[in-house]
RNA sequence: GGUUCGGUAGUUCAGCUGGUUAGAAUGCCUGCCUGUCACGCAGGAGGUCGCGGGUUCGAGUCCCGUCCGGACCGCCA
């Protein structure tokens, strides 16, 4: 049922009461629908509705004149209703209708009275293509209101615009009345919605966290606030509600929710905005499996609810299996495409840049042995960028014959080569390619290169999503530019108990129980089981270097609760813009957010800052 | 901070190795058209080639600088 429905269906109901009663609720109709804006909206009338009057609302699409008929399509957020007005074709000058209707350019804003009449020659194309609101050419001054003119549009207001992005910006009021863009935040709407539903049915309750609050040392760069009242002090905007949602453990309210808006100063990305929204979550008395099936039960209710699809069971990898067969702690895992370490197979043949090499890893690229020259370059190109800065490229060709072809022929035999390819599992017509170096550098430009070969070889399909969750992160990261270590994910993650022993000795092999939840190939959202005792606290404070002093200043708040009684209790923040956007099939979350910025943080829209 | 691609009509773009008056599509304006719906047909208007400098007989085109936009690296606990 439309917005304006039951209005309407009563009326139409008393008009069929009686044939007495008949001229009296014309009358009144005729009364209600010049006092009402819109009877309907331009989406919703059918060929049923044919015979009555009516009123519509809505911007004009486009007009079109064909002979002495007038066509408007008037448009508003439910769809596009066509308007006629028919006139005599009498060879005489234009009559003042005709003058006006011809003054009605797109944007319009129109009010529309008229009668719901069934078309002559219908448009299949649209839900209301079976109808349309015919106005008399002499009722055309009462019947068609001009609301408000408009200015020819930048661009055009349709699925396929004219417009560019810098354009569409800079008018972003008009671009959301696009049938894209508008869809794209109703279906965030529905995301949040469907979020809060399955949220709700598990007692978990919304709570909101302060936005003006203090710096944090660790992490992004803070916004800042100056105070007024204290002169010289400075707010910070919070890079997520983190303590304060622990707090709320410590306060006992054990399931906690937010969808929230978060700040972080740094560059952007086509995925990332200073402003961004977090689903962020917490809870006691939990373990880490039990956040892993909360949360793998939010990600199903809303494939569920929101794309009306059933996702399997989320397969769970370790942080390290992650790193070693995909490069990445996020791995687009819609395609196998699997690293195959070649240490053994390719070290002491005399090839130098191997035998040096940390490691020696490559993938299989089915199907693709029959790559040119040409093309192979263009891959050495693509891994030889600086984003990606490998050194070089060595290939395999597996030939359909059986034989091998490779850039490194100089050095290693057929049988060689036919170890290499058995390894990676290649059979003939398949491509190897393969890279050395530093291990973790050479991980990482093996993966820019595998997602290159996934996205050439159609293996990226936006309409299939394969989630997962990797688990098991190191607690700390070293920081070659500040020669210490951080905390990987945040400084109240808890170690693994069995892992302790090696915080002393070897620190960057700890592991932590932290885990984040992948969807094809980007990190959605990430969290873990924090630390709840004040002595341990104090520890994680002391090994990121924290002075005693420096933490009290900064997190006594927090070590004071854990005094009072801190239950157990971990959670996870989910990026809802990156959950649009995966689920609207884009790479981009600017369409998903209804004023975002651009590339240098600027809305061109407000101009600012 | 860096890499890279782009900036030409209202808009999206083309414009070759530097060479006459800078083009197309669409939008806009005018006229025609009895069933259009990406209507059609005919005509018209519309340009500081982002900006500044340089090379040259001559620059939209080449060079340097700069501004703006996109993607990426660094950064993003």
């Amino acid at each position: 049922m439309g917005i304006t429905n039951g209005y309407n269906e009563r009326t139409q109901r008393f008009i069929n009461f009686g044939a007495v009663l008949w001229l009296f609720a014309a009358n009144l109709i005729e009364n209600l629908i010049k006092a009402m804006l819109r009877t309907h909206t331009c989406g919703e009338l059918r060929i049923s509705d044919v015979g009555k009057k009516v009123a519509l609302t809505g911007w004009v699409q486009k007009t079109r004149e064909v002979g002495p008929l007038f066509f408007i399509d008037l448009r508003d957020r439910y769809g596009v209703t066509q308007v006629l007005c028919t006139f005599q074709k009498d060879g005489e000058a234009k009559s003042e209708a005709q003058n006006f209707l011809k003054s009605i350019g797109r944007e319009f804003v129109l009010k529309v009275s008229g009668i719901v009449s069934e078309r002559s020659s219908k448009n299949t194309k649209i839900p209301t293509g079976e109808i349309e609101i015919t106005v008399q050419p002499e009722s055309v001054a009462q019947d068609i209101q001009l609301l408000n003119a408009s200015k020819v549009p930048p661009f055009t207001i349709e699925d396929e615009t004219d417009g560019g992005d810098e354009l569409r910006m800079k008018y972003r009021y008009l671009d959301l009345r696009r049938n894209v863009v508008r869809k794209n935040l109703q279906l965030r709407h529905k995301i949040t919605q469907q979020t809060r539903t399955y949220l709700d049915g598990l007692e978990f309750i919304e709570v909101e966290t302060p936005v003006l609050i203090k710096s944090t040392p660790e992490g992004a760069r803070d916004f800042v606030v100056p105070s007024r009242m204290n002169t010289g002090e400075f707010y910070a905007l919070p890079q997520s509600p983190q303590t304060f949602k622990q707090l709320l453990m410590v306060s006992g309210f054990d399931r906690y929710y937010q969808i929230v808006k978060c700040f972080r100063d740094e560059d952007l990305r086509a995925d990332r905005q200073p402003e961004f929204t977090q689903i962020d979550c917490e809870m006691a008395f939990v373990t880490q499996k039990d956040v892993l099936d909360t949360f793998e039960g939010l990600i199903r209710h809303l494939f569920k609810t929101v794309k009306g699809i059933d996702i399997p069971e989320l397969p769970t990898m370790q942080y390290a299996d992650a790193m070693k067969w995909y490069g990445s702690d996020k791995p687009d895992t819609r395609f196998e495409m699997k690293f195959t370490e070649l240490n053994d197979a390719a070290k002491g043949k005399g090839f130098a840049i191997f035998d040096s090499a940390e490691l020696v890893v490559g993938i299989c690229a089915k199907g693709c042995a029959s790559y040119t020259r040409k093309q192979l370059d263009e891959l050495t190109d693509f891994v030889k960028r600086p984003q990606v800065g490998a050194k070089g490229l060595v290939y395999v060709q597996v030939k359909e014959d059986g034989t091998y072809k490779s850039s490194v022929d100089k050095f290693y035999s057929q049988e060689d080569l036919a170890t290499w390819a058995t390894a990676c599992g290649a059979t003939h017509g398949d491509l190897l390619l393969i890279l050395s170096g530093d291990i973790n550098a050479t991980r990482k430009q093996l993966n820019d290169l595998r997602l290159l070969m996934g996205e050439r070889l159609g293996l990226r399909d936006k309409n299939t999503y394969a989630a997962l969750w990797v688990v098991d992160f190191p607690l700390l990261e070293w920081d070659e530019e500040t020669k210490r270590f951080h905390a990987m994910h945040h400084p109240f993650t808890s170690p693994k108990p069995e892992d302790m022993p090696l915080l002393d000795s070897d620190p960057g092999k700890v592991r932590a129980n932290a885990y984040d939840m992948v969807i094809n190939g980007t990190e959605i959202g990430g969290g873990s089981i924090r630390i709840h005792d004040k002595g341990r606290q104090q520890l994680m404070f002391q090994k990121l270097g924290f002075t005693d002093e420096e933490a009290k200043k900064q997190f006594g708040f927090l070590m004071e609760a854990f005094e009072f009684g801190a239950p157990p209790h971990g959670g996870i923040a989910f990026g809802l813009d990156r959950l649009c956007s995966i689920f609207g099939g884009a790479d981009s979350i600017r369409d998903f957010i209804a004023f975002p910025k651009n590339n240098a943080g600027r809305d061109v829209m407000i101009d600012s800052p």
